[in-house]
Parts: structure tokens; C-alpha cells; sequence
DNA sequence: ACAACAAAGGACAAAGATAGTCAAAGTCAA
DNA sequence: TTGACTTTGACTATCTTTGTCCTTTGTTGT
């Protein structure tokens, strides 16, 4: 088997056990596994993504961490075809129509149907390099929806 | 738990009790604790910051202290505060500490906390050049204090 | 008053402790 | 063979702990 699946296995483990969500600290876990430090990373980046449910929050130095929480993906159907339906880019107005349609279905109030606009408007993402702007508009949103979900 | 976390709070505790302020003894509290002076500084320094609402004041010589106080101001002072302390490049420490400033003051909910924390992160950020990707977050936060202030 | 000394706190740098990034090299299946 | 995925490791960034030296303020003896 893989090392990246092994270790894959071994933080899904941890998470289940942790009510889903769990902290590791990089070097230790890696030294009991037997790896590189970054072979951690790797499988974080390629199996815990946001695409896929998970949020990451991480610390570097004395007490650092890396903390990996699951979303409860069952939860919420009409989020998961948000979640679908996002695909690798999303222009402004695209955007605004589907935080425009979480605030009809009442997923989102108002006042956050603004705040979260304000966030993926152009202005907002003006210094983002025009061709990536719209991807960086999909990845935001992906993000709002997955804490949507909590 | 480490030691400056510890630190902290321990003033948090002494803030509180003193109705949003504190006078400590910097070598007194070392003392108790069991740490070298200089680390209740770098505790002030990196946890008891301005942008997350702190004032600072102190004397040295015979009879020093140091004095810090959670400052308390209003919703349109808070917001002119903060978009003035934003500078030009925020990282994502900074940000969530602005955020979470929002909230504890109840400018904003919980809620719009963590869904705007997420808009912000380093990951919803990712496709985003590095070198970009603080002056990007700046003009996110920019962008939201200007709605909160309509 | 003044000089010397004592009693704080401040600044900063070095070392230690973690995690992140990125690119090169390896593997394996189509 | 090629391209996607994996493995490694060197280098970088960030956060914490500790210590040394500096500056400011208070006290005391003359």
C-alpha cells in the first residue's frame, strides 16, 4: 500500500475518533509513520481539501499544529449541489446570483448576502491577476458553503 | 499548554476582574509564573496588540508597571479604527485577529465571523500569487468594514 | 542640589521548535 | 512513452523561549 494512503487512513482514524476533527502535530506523526514532515502535507493537499469537505488550520513554531475538521457532507443537500454546481471559475455575477439564491432559500441572511458580495466583488479581488481572479471567486465561495455546513 | 498561552490568560483573568484593566508587575508576575521577564513582553507584544483592541502604557524605574487596557468604542469607531489600521498587506493571523475584534465588540455575528474568516483564509486564498495574497486579503477586509459601515 | 546606586521595564538578537513550499526524482498505469 | 501521482529533502517562514545589554525612574547619602 501507499504511504500517502497509509497515512490517509491514519488521520481518518483520528478524526473519527475525535468527533470529526483532530490536531497532529507534523514531526511526530511523520516520525511514527516513518516519512518525510512534508509527505504530510502532500496528503493533507491531495485528500483533505475543501472539495472534499475539510477545513485546515494550522500553526508553525513551539506548539505548532495542524488541525484537519470534517463537514458533516449528509447535512445539508441543497448546500451540496452549491458545492457541485461551483465549478474551477466563477465570474462576478455568477457569484452574486448564487449567494444570491442561498439568501432566497434563506441559507444566508441578507445582511450576509452583502458582507459575502463585498468579499467576491472585483473591486475586492482587483489586485488578483485578472486570469486567476475567477478562480480564486470559485475557491471563496467553496469555502463559504463548506462553513455553511458546519 | 505553552507558557506565553499560560500568560495570557493570566492577564485575560486579571483584565476582567479590573472592569477591561490591569496593572501588572512585570518581574513580579515572571516571578510567579516561573519565566524570564522578557517573555511577559513578547506575550503583550504578540497577543494584546492593538488591532485586537489593547492599549499599552508603562514606566519603568522604581515602582514600574506595565497597565493594559481592552479599549471599548463604538460600532462607527470601531469600523473607522479598523480601516485605518489596515495597511496595505494584512496576513491571515491579522485578519482573523480584525474578525474576531468584530465580533467579540458585536459588530458582527458569530456567524458572519466564521463565514468571513473563511473568505479570507489562507487556503480560500490559495490560487492567489503569494506576494498578492495579503494585499488581496487587505482589500477583502477593506471592502467588508465599508459595507458595515453603510 | 547632586552624584551614585538601585529598581524597574524595553529592545533586540540568538537559539529552539514547528510547519510550509517547491522542485527534483521516482513509480506506475494507460 | 507519457502523464499523473508519489516520495524526498533542501530551503524558507513563523512562532516561542531565553538571555544580555540598555534606558528610565526612584532613592539615598553628602
Amino acid at each position: 500500500m501507499l504511504i500517502s494512503d497509509a497515512i490517509a487512513k491514519i488521520i481518518e482514524e483520528m478524526i473519527n475518533e475525535g468527533q470529526g476533527e483532530t490536531e497532529i502535530k507534523r514531526n511526530d506523526l511523520a516520525g511514527q509513520i516513518g516519512c518525510v514532515p512534508s509527505q504530510i502535507n502532500y496528503v493533507i493537499t491531495s485528500r483533505f481539501t475543501p472539495e472534499r469537505g475539510y477545513i485546515i488550520e494550522s500553526r508553525r513554531g513551539g506548539g505548532g499544529y495542524i488541525k484537519i475538521i470534517r463537514k458533516q457532507m449528509h447535512k445539508d443537500e441543497y448546500l451540496m449541489h452549491f458545492l457541485y454546481a461551483i465549478g474551477d471559475a466563477v465570474d462576478e455575477r455568477e457569484a452574486v446570483a448564487f449567494l444570491g439564491n442561498l439568501a432566497d432559500k434563506e441559507v444566508i441572511t441578507d445582511r450576509e448576502y452583502v458582507l459575502l458580495c463585498s468579499c467576491v466583488s472585483n473591486t475586492a479581488l482587483g489586485k488578483v491577476q485578472s486570469s486567476e481572479k475567477n478562480e480564486v471567486r470559485a475557491d471563496v465561495l467553496r469555502h463559504i458553503i463548506l462553513r455553511l455546513m458546519k
